[in-house]
DNA sequence: CTGAAAGCGCTTACAG
DNA sequence: CTGAAAGCGCTTACAG
C-alpha cells in the first residue's frame, strides 16, 4: 500500500534510487551520490535539498550497491553466540565503539543451528573489511582458512598466529584479585571448576595455576574439570556433595557455570557463604540478577570492545603490508557480592 | 598473507569472482552462475568440477552482487535485542526454522547506542524481502514508515494494522494456567508487577485482569506499575516490603522483573515459597539459571519463530496482491519450579 | 546444455 | 561545483 502513496514520479512498487531523486532535484545522479557519502563536492543548498528530497521518497541508500561498487570495505563483519549473555553485552560495546560510524558493522550469529564456520562465511560473503570473532571456538587453521586473507580480531580467545589480532581480558590477574579476596577472608582449600574444551579454557586454568602458585595455595588448591554451562556447573555441584568433604571456595570458570553450581548448592541446603563461598567469572548481568548475587571477576565488555573495533579500524585503513599484529590484555577486576565470605571455621 | 598463496592464476589479494572459476573449469560465466544457484541446466559433472575449483579458490559468491543483481529479494530481515536473552533463544529458533535455506536471514542490532529506526533502515538498505521485528517498540506507523512496503511480521507485540503480521503468545491463556495453579495452592491475595509501557505490557496486564475475572478473583488482585528489568522488579518488591502487610503471591510482567524481585526479597530474608509465591513469564533460560529456580510461563521461542518464518517466507512468496494479513496467538504452558507453594496460613 | 549481452544501483575517475 | 561514462560481480533473458 504505502509504496502506491509516495509523492515521487517513479513507479509503484519500485524503490527510489539516486537517479530519481537527482531528477526530481534536477542534478545529476553522481551529485546525490556525492552527497550521501558525504565527500566535497556539493554546495550546502544543493546537499539539503538532495537530502529533503530524499527523505520525502522514503529513499534509503541500498547497501549492496554501494558494497559492490566500493573499492575498499569499510565494514566490520561481528561473529557472535546467540546464547552468551555476554555476547549481548559485547555487541552492545561495539554498537557504543562505532557509534559514529553508523552501519559499520555487519552481524553474523553462531547457534545450535548455524556453525561458526557458517557465520564466518557469511560474513565473507557480505565483503567486510575485517572481522571480529567473539569467542571463536574454530582452531586457528580453520580462522585463517576461512577468513581467506581478511583481518581478524579475536575478542576473549588469545591467538598465537601472527596473522589474528586478540583482546583479552588479563585471567592471570583477575585469578590473583579472587585468590586475594578468599585468602583475605581465611580460605585456603580453594576449588577450580575449568573448563578445558571452551575457548580460552586452558588459559584460564593455567592463569589459576600461576596465580595458586604465587598465592602460596600450590598443595591446597584443587581443579576439576567442568564447563562453561549451568548443567555443568550443577553436575560439578553434585560431584562435591557426594564426596563428604566441602572445599572452603569455589572459583568458576564462568558466571553460568557458578550459577549451575549454585542452583545446586542452595537446593541441598547448603548455606552460601556461610559454608562455602563461589566466584563467578564475567560479571555478565545475569551475576548481579540472582536472587543470591555473585561475587565475581569482572570483564569489562566496553573496553574489550573498544579495543577490538580499534583494531579492525587499523587494519582496515592500512594500506601498505600488514603491521605487525599484536595482542591486547584489558585488565579486570572484582566485584564483591554476596557469595563470599569468611572461610567457615 | 594467505590470498598469496592461491593455487589460481588471479592476482594476488584480489578475491576470485565466478568468471575465474569460469576460465578455469573452461566454461561460461554464466553457467557457474546456475551451478551456485541450483538452477537447472548444467550436468552433474560439471556441476562437480565448478564446486570444486570454486572451493580450491576460496571462492565466496558476492553476496551484494547476487543481492543488486536479483530482481526478488528473498532475505529476512531481523531486528532483535541485545539485552533481551529471550531473543536470543527466538534468534536460535529462527535459525532452526531457515535450517534448509541457508543465509536467509540478516540481523540487525538494537541496543543503547543504535534505536530501533536504525536497525530497520539498516534491515532495508540490504534490501530484505520481509523483516521480522522481535518485540518492536516503535509504534505501528512508525513501522510501518520505516519499512516503506516491505512485509512485517511482528513477533511478541500484537499488531492492530492490516499491514502487520504477528504472532504472539497467548497471554490470556497463560495468566490463566499461572491463576489456576496458584488458586490451586490455596493463594487470593495475588499481585501482578505490570510493565504498561513494555512492547505488549498493556495487553498482558489486560489479559491478567481478564484471568482474575473469570477466576472470580477480582477484588483480591491487585495490579502495581513495574517493568521490564531485573531493576523494576527490585523497586516493587522494595515498595511490598515497606507497606508492611505482603500478599501470598506474585506474578511478574517477566522473567527479569520476578529475578529482580526475588532478588530483594532473599535479601531481606523472606522465604520463597514458605512466606510468598513468585511466578515470572517467558520461562527464558535465566527462569532456570537462578539458585532459586523459578516457576514461570513458558513462552516457546521455537515455535514463535517458526510460525514468524513462515509468514515472512509467504509474504516473499506472494507475487498477486497482499493476501490477508492474520495474527496468530501460540499457547503457552506453566513450568512449575521452585519458587511457588501452598499459601502461607 | 552453453555463451554473449544487458543491467541491477551505486562509486570512482575524469573532463569540463 | 557538475555531468557523462565505466564498471563492481553477479542474475536474467535470449539465441544458439
Amino acid at each position: 500500500m504505502l509504496n502506491r502513496h509516495t509523492t515521487s514520479e517513479h513507479a509503484a512498487g519500485r524503490r527510489p534510487t539516486m537517479r530519481d531523486i537527482a531528477r526530481e532535484v534536477g542534478v545529476s545522479q553522481s551529485l546525490v551520490s556525492i552527497v550521501f557519502r558525504d565527500a566535497p563536492g556539493a554546495s550546502d543548498e544543493t546537499r539539503q535539498k538532495v537530502l529533503e528530497t530524499a527523505d520525502r521518497l522514503g529513499y534509503v541508500r541500498n547497501e549492496s550497491a554501494r558494497s559492490l561498487r566500493s573499492t575498499r570495505s569499510t565494514s566490520i563483519g561481528v561473529a557472535f553466540q546467540t546464547r552468551q549473555p555476554f555476547h549481548g553485552e559485547l555487541l552492545d560495546g561495539l554498537y557504543a565503539a562505532t557509534a559514529d560510524l553508523p552501519n559499520r558493522l555487519v552481524l553474523s550469529a553462531v547457534s545450535d543451528f548455524r556453525d561458526e564456520a557458517a557465520a564466518i562465511r557469511s560474513l565473507v560473503s557480505y565483503r567486510c573489511g575485517a572481522l571480529v570473532l567473539l569467542g571463536p571456538r574454530l582452531s586457528e587453521d580453520e580462522i585463517l582458512r576461512l577468513s581467506s586473507g581478511i583481518p581478524v580480531v579475536s575478542v576473549a580467545r588469545r591467538c598465537s598466529s601472527p596473522n589474528v589480532d586478540w583482546v583479552v581480558s588479563d585471567d592471570f590477574q583477575g585469578m590473583s584479585l579472587a585468590l586475594d579476596h578468599l585468602t583475605s577472608l581465611g580460605h585456603r582449600r580453594i576449588v577450580y571448576l575449568s573448563a578445558p574444551i571452551s575457548p580460552g579454557g586452558r588459559e584460564r586454568q593455567h592463569a589459576f595455576e600461576d596465580a595458586a602458585e604465587s598465592h602460596r595455595l600450590d598443595t591446597e588448591v584443587t581443579i576439576r574439570t567442568s564447563g562453561m554451562t549451568e548443567q555443568d556447573g550443577a553436575e560439578a555441584a553434585t560431584a562435591l556433595l557426594g564426596e563428604g568433604a566441602l572445599p572452603s571456595a569455589v572459583i568458576a570458570f564462568n558466571d553460568r557455570c557458578a550459577l549451575g553450581l549454585l542452583d545446586v548448592l542452595v537446593r541441598h541446603g547448603i548455606r552460601v557463604p556461610d559454608e562455602l563461598s563461589v566466584i563467578g567469572f564475567d560479571d555478565s548481568e545475569i551475576a548481579s540478577r540472582t536472587p543470591i548475587s555473585m561475587t565475581s571477576v569482572r570483564q569489562d565488555p566496553t573496553s574489550l570492545a573498544q579495543f577490538a573495533v580499534e583494531r579492525a579500524l587499523q587494519r582496515l585503513a592500512a594500506t601498505g603490508p600488514a603491521n605487525t599484529p599484536r595482542g591486547t590484555i584489558l585488565p579486570t577486576s572484582l566485584t564483591v557480592r554476596s557469595t563470599t565470605g569468611p572461610a567457615p571455621r
